[in-house]
DNA sequence: GCAAATTAATGATTTATTCAAG
DNA sequence: CTTGAATAAATCATTAATTTGC
């Protein structure tokens, strides 16, 4: 039993509508973890600093982590829990990339990730990878998404809905999907309760302007993914 | 089955009210899109600073990211990292990688990454995530090296220049990507200057013992794949 | 009401392709 | 042409909302 949540969307609309497409019943929504810590172990304390080389399968207990998320949210929420799980996003962490995805991000770079990844982790805990993998997925689905509906209208050779819009205005750009292209879409503001998170967005797409981002050396991370062995 | 339309919005309440109409619900899809602005949930605070970046930078944002495939045009749109340019393996370092792949390695974990560039950071400059490619791309073409000799066997049974020869008539391995599987093939012996290296990398193979690990979550790193943007 | 069974969504990996440096 | 680097497509795996039977 979960409870219910709130709100579910958020801001947005999505204008492509599947009408006519049946829609294959889509799952509910998610909601937030926030709650539902269910049953954490007993674990207490537990020293975290272990962590780094040892393998030993047994570990990896969440709590290790907690030292992650600080806290000027409320009560933790979630918390990972016991042996590494997948990553469950929480309701503002999806509205904060979903945000950044329609002002048209793709492919963060390292240091991009850094950024989202620390303001996220104020909603809940979250690594970076769980970030770059968001974007690949939510990138690579919008698209077939696109083309299922592009497929589906075959006759109507257009494609209104999403053009870009001139010298944007300002807004919080919709992309639909070009995933190539980052056409932007106007979009219409309102607000939310998530005011601050949209805001941190916000701010964030402006003052990144993603298409000066050429280069530089973001590559001094050492990172890759990692490859947690047997599938 | 599950006709239906999308789900715009609340199906949170319950599902009493889903009338004779059909016996599946919709289910929300998360809140990605298409759904409801919503309003007002609780939300947790969100402090960060906001200063307003005023200047909007004319730009087109996400274009430059992702336009990676498509543009017919090659352009190049990189500006050419000053102080970065792309390893450059030594002969060591290449010796000792191939001794590994040999050795079965295939798609080595974060760990067996970091240990590895260790090592070979001895004989050059070099990033873990070098070594997670070189696997990659190694594997990837021995794999269609394979293939083209195979079905150019089809037709002309010439004689593979390295190909196992032995008793494993086809079945070598080494390019079957035993991906998990990690099995050993056969390794012929070779002499070369780069005794050290190879010195441990044996050790290496033998102390780890591939065909064991079959799981195990070495992923206590934090590691991710970066992208240094544009490319 | 609840727990097992279903199922769409989606997080995480792997494989295939493409691009480009040298 | 070879191959390091990066992205996209395909897959695998896990989660959780919803059914369903009791």
């Amino acid at each position: 039993m979960k409870v219910h949540q709130f709100a579910r969307g958020f801001w947005e609309h999505e204008p492509s509508l599947t009408l006519g497409c049946k829609r294959l019943r889509p799952l509910a929504p998610k909601l937030s973890n926030t709650d539902t810590p269910i049953t954490t172990p007993p674990v207490t304390t537990f020293d975290l600093k272990s962590f780094i080389k040892p393998e030993s399968p047994s570990i990896k207990l969440g709590s290790s982590d907690d030292n992650k998320r600080d806290p000027p949210s409320p009560q933790a929420q979630e918390t990972h829990i016991p042996g590494g799980t997948r990553w469950n996003p929480t309701q503002e962490q999806i509205g904060i990339l979903e945000m950044l995805y329609r002002g048209g991000m793709r492919t963060p770079n390292a240091q991009q990730i850094e950024q989202i990844t620390a303001q996220l982790s104020k909603y809940g805990k979250i690594e970076g990878k769980n970030v770059f993998y968001w974007f690949q997925n939510h990138k690579a689905r919008e698209r077939q998404k696109q083309k299922r509906n592009n497929l589906g209208l075959a006759h109507s050779p257009r494609t209104p809905t999403t053009l870009v819009s001139p010298p944007f205005s300002c807004s919080v750009i919709s992309t639909l999907d070009s995933t190539k292209r980052g056409e932007i879409v106007e979009r219409e503001e309102e607000d939310s309760p998530l005011k601050k998170c949209r805001s941190w967005a916000f701010e964030y797409l402006e003052e990144q302007s993603w298409s000066s981002w050429k280069e530089e050396e973001h590559r001094t991370l050492e990172l890759f993914p990692l490859h947690p062995e047997g599938r």
